[in-house]
DNA sequence: CGTAGTGTTGAATTGAATCAAGTGTCGTGG
DNA sequence: CCACGACACTTGATTCAATTCAACACTACG
């Protein structure tokens, strides 16, 4: 908190550089800036090949994959990677930066479906309609890796492993949805916003990044959207846990100073 | 509301024999009563096959479906399918009845996350994790086939057409999911209470069953559970939408008499 | 430097939960 | 076939968590 504000590309290029978990107290002086949007690296050798669709591909198969995988231009904050009821026409795989996903009702409110960090894919909600059910907009400056579906599916009729784990990436997006259908249907709002917050948490770790200490890039009123409830109540639980002593917020800025005891706000339950 | 109770399975059997949408008043009388539970029955001549997993797939095709599909016995109310954190093996798809899916999170109250009619598939949770992240159990007498899944990917392998119509169904579980997350998040008690209506509406209809007028398979807790509501609000809420003329509500027997003003419900939101 | 967007805090309100007391229904065993 | 007990459902009174309304502070950006 006594940090100036950090976006986290920065955050994540000074951990490449310098493998630490503490945030230097001055950022700005002369760190080394690795760009994470560089569109020109290949599957086999980008960062993030192990949590990503390669995952479960040798060497030779992971080529297979690059040939159909196209790399964007980068997104700007607020730039759409697609909106709702557009034609479904590719999955997406997060490079770099944050996107979410909002679903516009008849009535013209919005709710926020999810968020989408590195290493995690998109847009598998228009797979069966051929339209996607959402939009999806970055969150910050981000890039993205756009993978044809049409073509995926060929591959994964040639690779046994591709088709296995795309399985698989599905079957976790729908085992987290009814995760995230306990949580709305039962928790209350400090609970949620715990459990929010523990989740970053680790998918933050999954990409190396601080488990404990990272910045937000979505709005509380995201927050609120994604969770059920208003800003007002984020804004208030966020307070009310940094009176706790469980996590200390500043701005967009986060730090967890005691999971353990996060982790029982959700155990504890009726 | 003047019939005696009469299980789904009835209506269903009725239904097929007589081709009609109004239920006889003296249901008890001479009806042929076809068993939709027969387990014999091949997935080729299976009336569910246009919904199903053969849905893509030609006559020769359904044939090697058929032949690693295991028609097990019949399950009684109460039966479970799998439970939590089993090991995951199969998909099940609902030949007859119905089920639900609930979650028991560690302070041990459950929240039911999903219920499943004829020919809905059920258990893709359990992919990626190797566990069933859920329970399963029947909410009537109700029948099922389990086709497991190392062998339905084997199978994918050789049919272009069969994985893609899977990972069709489970896009389309993604969806719909996602949907619920909407609903949960921002609508209403009234609001859910009518979506979740509107949807088993649509689900009958797709089985040829009546969408105007059908017999609940689950208790009024349970569908509190799944919409995060208490039983007492449900049950408010039957009670007004049918002071409303909306529906007429007896006991486990419904009818939608205003589909219309149902739908309106949802639309005319904020 | 000003302004729009974002975030915080307080007070009043309210929709749904909780608590409580029933009635209705079904399956079981006598 | 009926009586019993367990469970399912309804309805009313009260409470409470979160929303709404309102005012203001902070920040970021042109």
């Amino acid at each position: 908190m006594a940090n100036p504000v950090a976006t986290n590309e920065e955050l994540e290029a000074r951990r490449l550089a310098a493998q630490e978990d503490i945030i230097p107290t001055r950022p700005s002086a002369t760190v080394h800036k690795i760009c994470p949007h560089n569109s020109s690296v290949s599957c086999s050798s980008c960062r993030l090949n192990e949590l990503c669709l390669p995952i479960a591909l040798n060497k030779s198969d992971i080529h297979q994959l690059d040939a159909i995988v196209e790399r964007n231009r980068p997104f700007k904050k607020g730039d759409h990677l697609y909106r709702q009821s557009d034609e479904f026409k590719s999955v997406y795989a997060v490079r770099s930066g944050s996107f979410k996903s909002y679903f516009l009702s008849d009535s013209g409110q919005g709710r926020v479906t999810g968020f989408y960090l590195p290493g995690e894919i998109i847009g598998m909600d228009g797979i069966s309609s051929k339209k996607y059910a959402n939009s999806t907009s970055a969150l910050e400056h981000s890039s993205i890796c756009e993978i044809p579906f049409s073509q995926l599916e060929k591959l994964s009729q040639e690779l046994p492993s591709l088709q296995h784990h795309f399985f698989a990436i599905m079957g976790n997006e729908i085992a987290k949805d009814q995760q995230v259908h306990t949580l709305l249907s039962s928790y209350t709002a400090e609970e949620r916003t715990a459990s929010f917050l523990l989740g970053l948490s680790s998918r933050y770790a999954r990409v190396s990044l601080s488990p404990s200490r990272f910045l937000l890039s979505m709005t509380r009123g995201d927050i609120g959207e994604y969770l059920g409830l208003t800003v007002e109540t984020v804004s208030r639980i966020f307070t009310s846990l940094q009176k706790k002593g469980l996590i200390s917020v500043n701005n967009r800025e986060i730090e967890l100073l005691d999971i353990e005891s996060l982790r029982q706000i959700l155990t504890k339950g009726t």
